[in-house]
DNA sequence: TAGTGGTCTAGACCACATG
DNA sequence: ATGTGGTCTAGACCACTAT
């Protein structure tokens, strides 16, 4: 046998479901009632609520109370948007892109960064710069990372070219989890560094993805701010209002 | 008696904690644990754990099996970054700006913007177009808002100038009720028409926010764009990573 | 080992939507 | 009136962290 981490009953249930969903077998409008899925799975309501609620968090079914579950018109949509967005998803359209990563050395993080995220500058941190493409075509971003000074041994080993983003590679190598991110986005006109590693005019409007990866401990492990082209970069999302 | 909603347990409990958390009175590293809290506010394991759900998903606090729960340093954080991004609250940051609105008529919706979102034109869509403010201060947003036609009774009545936005007015006129909203974000440059508004150059960097309201059957209520001037204005937003 | 949060069960009552 | 999803209880066992 293989490892088997044994995911937890509804987690495996909701990943049934959403191949479901996914593949069209599940009839869009005729979606199972909790009670149908408990007897069907042989689990507690509990566990079909469970399996649910994530479903409804990554968007592929709505629910009301009285009336009962149905499957998202855009789970079945078309290729133009892809509005699933997995809690984890979200930061990893690593899977079909490719980044190439430079070293950029060890020191302090940028007076103005560590400012906007009040930290203190500090000593230490490993730099990489790099630029992530989509099959080949034009970028679609240029990043710059700071990994904290306490991962620096791990930092040695990480993989600079593939599709894996950096923190993905961090929580592998020197085994920390990522418990939160922040992100700070706002629009800024693209530097002459951005703008050639882009393919833009310098000043070319941009979207500046700021990101804090923290760990458990609300400790900063890695600080990384991505710019995108405005005209080739969307970040799509969606917010399920409280029922 | 004035109208009593009746708010659920755990939302009463939640809303008691994170009084007491962003006052300062809970100490930030001996957050109580689910079964104090249980006999404290004599309620079940389940009503805290769904409190706990809420704050967590509020950025307030951070929780390890094994270890506990503790408050996340930046629920305490000073005044720079307010990155509480409730469901709900991420859209009216209304609190403490103020828009004023012009009726621009009715008709089909922008045939770009159609597009995008991928809706017909169709007609009888009704257009506000309008600037938000903080407290007297420069202009943070120029807004394009389109109304589905099945509503355009109750946007007669919507009141023009306020901090309520659009279609928080349409769930109260119009008896709809949100139950999710897509979010495009991308930098631009600004328009002429916006960056008048706004008081930024023409084609300068602006964050556009194309929002689509749906209501619980995924029909499309309301779409609004949104343009934010660059160097004022910041989107942010904190994702926690699956337990 | 003791205590934490994570998973899960088998019930119950309720608010709400639909017929 | 029926059935839906939303709230809530009182248990249980487990995985994990800390000591």
């Amino acid at each position: 046998m293989a490892k088997t981490p044994s995911k937890p009953r509804y987690r495996q249930l909701a990943d049934d479901l959403r191949g479901e969903i996914l593949s069209g077998t599940m009839p869009a409008d005729a979606f199972p009632t909790e009670s149908v899925l408990c007897v069907r799975f042989g689990v507690s309501r509990f566990t079909v609520r469970e399996a649910l609620r994530q479903l409804q968090a990554d968007g592929l079914i709505l629910r009301r109370r009285g009336s009962g579950t149905i499957v998202s018109a855009m789970a079945r949509g078309g290729a133009l948007h892809q509005p699933l967005s997995n809690v984890g998803e979200i930061l990893q359209y690593a899977a079909d892109t490719q980044v190439t990563y430079a070293i950029g050395g060890t020191g302090g993080l940028p007076a103005k960064l560590a400012a906007d995220i009040g930290l203190p500058s500090g000593k230490g941190w490993s730099h990489f710069r790099g630029v992530r493409t989509r099959d080949g075509q034009a970028a679609i971003a240029f990043v710059d990372a700071y990994i904290h000074p306490s991962l620096a041994d791990a930092v040695a080993r990480v993989d600079l070219t593939g599709n894996a983003t950096i923190f993905q590679q961090l929580e592998r190598l020197a085994g920390v989890r990522i418990a939160r991110v922040t992100q700070d986005i706002q629009a800024i006109p693209a530097s002459r560094d951005a703008a050639a590693a882009l393919g833009v005019r310098p000043r070319a409007p941009a979207l500046r993805i700021l990101r804090c990866y923290l760990d458990a401990n609300a400790r900063v492990i890695e600080v990384s701010v991505s710019v995108h082209p405005g005209d080739r970069f969307a970040y799509a999302m969606h917010i399920e209002v409280e029922g």
